[in-house]
DNA sequence: CAGGATCCAGTTAGATACTG
DNA sequence: CAGTATCTAACTGGATCCTG
């Protein structure tokens, strides 16, 4: 093999792998996932805190139903952090917390790496 | 904001962020999505060149149909490289390639990262 | 404004049986 | 042994309309 670094299986679902009962890699796929999670994290970075009809502009394509339910599963995930002001109308904005600090760099490398292998394909 | 590095997606989606057109990063993703990918290139991993039944039956409950397409997919994408022996009866053997090499890394991170997420979580 | 409810379509995954 | 073929089930995503 040609990897020296430690096996992430042995990080992350120990001996159990592959991955018969619980993985920590798939479930981290598992938030970030979807059609929509990222181009949301993604206007959330680039713009900071966020209101709702703004990042519907923003997201070419997304719907109400999408966009409101992925940012339910974002926040419940401990993702994305919804504040609302009781103004007339109601004001709710979005935002990046803290856990995503350590994701942005290596959602960055994973980008790296996918430019990398698209377009060094076909060696077969 | 609080993350000072560079956007990931001014490296990946360049200004067409967020992800209007095409974006390395979401492409990276499926590379690696679905529901059997990350398992076959776990035990690829753990175990080196390794079987089509060997594969099947370390892999808990995969099926052939989704065995044989997450393979072919993982080779048409450079993942994985299938080598075929035509003896009696017929031998092929699957093995990561060395696009690999970065990816695993990653991985490694992405799985650290969501068990931090997972464990502290409920903090809103 | 910021969603929720409902219904529908498309995609993805699985069961089972079969083949060179 | 290493798959394919076919059919079905489940899940994901979308359109449209509605509301506090």
């Amino acid at each position: 093999m040609i990897i020296e670094e430690k096996s992430y299986c042995e990080n992350s679902c120990a001996n159990k792998c592959p991955c018969k009962e619980y993985c920590p890699l798939g479930s981290a796929l598992k938030l970030i996932g979807g059609k929509w999670k990222i181009p949301i994290l993604c206007a959330l970075h680039q713009d900071g805190t966020t209101r709702y009809n703004e990042l519907k502009r923003k997201i070419n394509g997304i719907t109400n139903t999408m966009l409101a339910s992925s940012l339910k599963e974002l926040e419940n995930d401990g993702l994305v952090c919804r504040r609302q002001y009781d103004e007339m109308p109601v004001r709710v904005e979005y935002a990046l917390t803290s856990a995503c600090d350590d994701l942005i760099p290596i959602l960055n490398q994973l980008a790296k790496w996918g430019s990398k292998v698209n377009s060094g394909e076909g060696s077969k």
